[in-house]
DNA sequence: AGTGCCCCCCTACTAAAGAACTAGGCGGGC
DNA sequence: GCCCGCCTAGTTCTTTAGTAGGGGGGCACT
């Protein structure tokens, strides 16, 4: 590696920042180029001194680690953010990767898991500590909702979902008739067909249960 | 360990399954106790033997390992499921995790690593291949759709905004008029000004907009 | 003091939506 | 052959939505 990997120690405990500069300082691959004590230090800092990675923790004085990578996200694309922390939290690990987060590693991890990581995120890659994996994947359960397919839209004729479409692009009945090539007295006898199969008692009604099955 | 992990390796590939038999045959805290070569036999065998995991790959004749994946999870919870794949599409890995998969690992994988990843599953953690975690964040992040806030939203008056958030529940202007406790006209009035700042032509354009930005 | 925005209300009109009925062609099931 | 569901289309009618004027009161900023 002829440049060393730039880092930037974002801490409010400066003895966890020491540990972090001692381990690096053993491995020429890298460079710690900087440390802050508080999230808007952190990105001041960031910023003048654009670093490759940012290991940030996410509990700090002042903004949390969340809104600093959002922020370093927004004004420094090109640096990594790496978060580092205690908390084994769903929530947090959701914040963070959604902030824009490479990585998430507890602070538990052992020195030789950390320098991997740091590499692999150089590498464009995207780290996690293996004890959030099940976490994460509980998140991609959990964010996809129940399936937005509805059970009463079989109910439904072809023809009728059509409309249901094209109303659901906020079309006139006129529009629809034009658009599907019938009479506007078809498009409403159809429409009247799908209110009441769905219960429903007026267009918006029915627009809004058509986007909300994603049927838009 | 007093018993060693039960495993079950289904893969159609059957050099493929001598080589982790092979494998596992020289750590004796695991045990493979059968193997299958699709997955609707996978799923007999897993069935008959209990085992406290299957290795499953996801392309195989038949049945694809994610369908397998959901039923053996219904069938037999207590196993834990790990995908073992030359896969590295989002697509699958998603599916894969929403089928109820505890692992999705890639087959390039070294031996220490599908070892640890064995134990881990085994206690009960969710496991995944380093390559594939950035596109798990990446999953994370686009399950999340964009911030479901109109940038536009703010251009409305807080009373607009009680209409549109009235209009998006499917009311008529009467009603509306009826639970605000004004006019009907006053009602027509403030809708206008929705339409004309949204840049819509009519009120089922207004309230899927409404539903679409989290005003529901 | 004036200006602008928001909120409220009214009348009057046209356009569109919704409800009700009749009705023909077409296909499959019995 | 007959019934049924689907798709089509028409008429008539009432209700609702949408457009276009008018005005008045309040509140904030200048």
């Amino acid at each position: 590696m002829e440049h060393p990997i730039r880092i930037l120690l974002v801490d409010d405990h400066s003895l966890f920042r020491s540990g972090i500069r001692f381990l690096l300082s053993r491995h020429p691959e890298f460079e710690v180029v900087g440390e802050a004590a508080d999230g808007l230090e952190g990105i001041k800092r960031a910023k003048e001194l654009k670093p490759d990675i940012v290991l940030l923790d996410l509990h700090m004085p002042g903004i949390t680690g969340i809104e600093a990578t959002q922020l370093l996200r927004q004004d420094i694309p090109e640096t990594h953010v790496i978060l580092l922390t205690v908390s084994e939290d769903a929530e947090d690990l959701s914040a963070g990767l959604k902030a824009g987060a490479a990585g998430y590693l507890l602070k538990n991890i052992d020195a030789d898991y950390l320098l991997e990581s740091l590499k692999r995120v150089m590498n464009g890659d995207s780290v996690i500590s293996a004890d959030m994996t099940k976490k994460l994947f509980a998140q991609i359960r959990k964010d996809t909702p129940p399936p937005p397919v509805a059970p009463e839209a079989d109910k439904l004729t072809p023809r009728e979902r059509d409309i249901l479409s094209q109303l659901a692009a906020g079309l006139s009945n006129k529009e629809i008739a034009r658009k599907l090539d019938v009479a506007e007295s078809t498009v409403k006898i159809h429409l009247q067909s799908i209110l009441k199969k769905l219960g429903l008692s007026n267009r918006v009604q029915a627009a809004i249960y058509a986007v909300g099955h994603g049927m838009a």
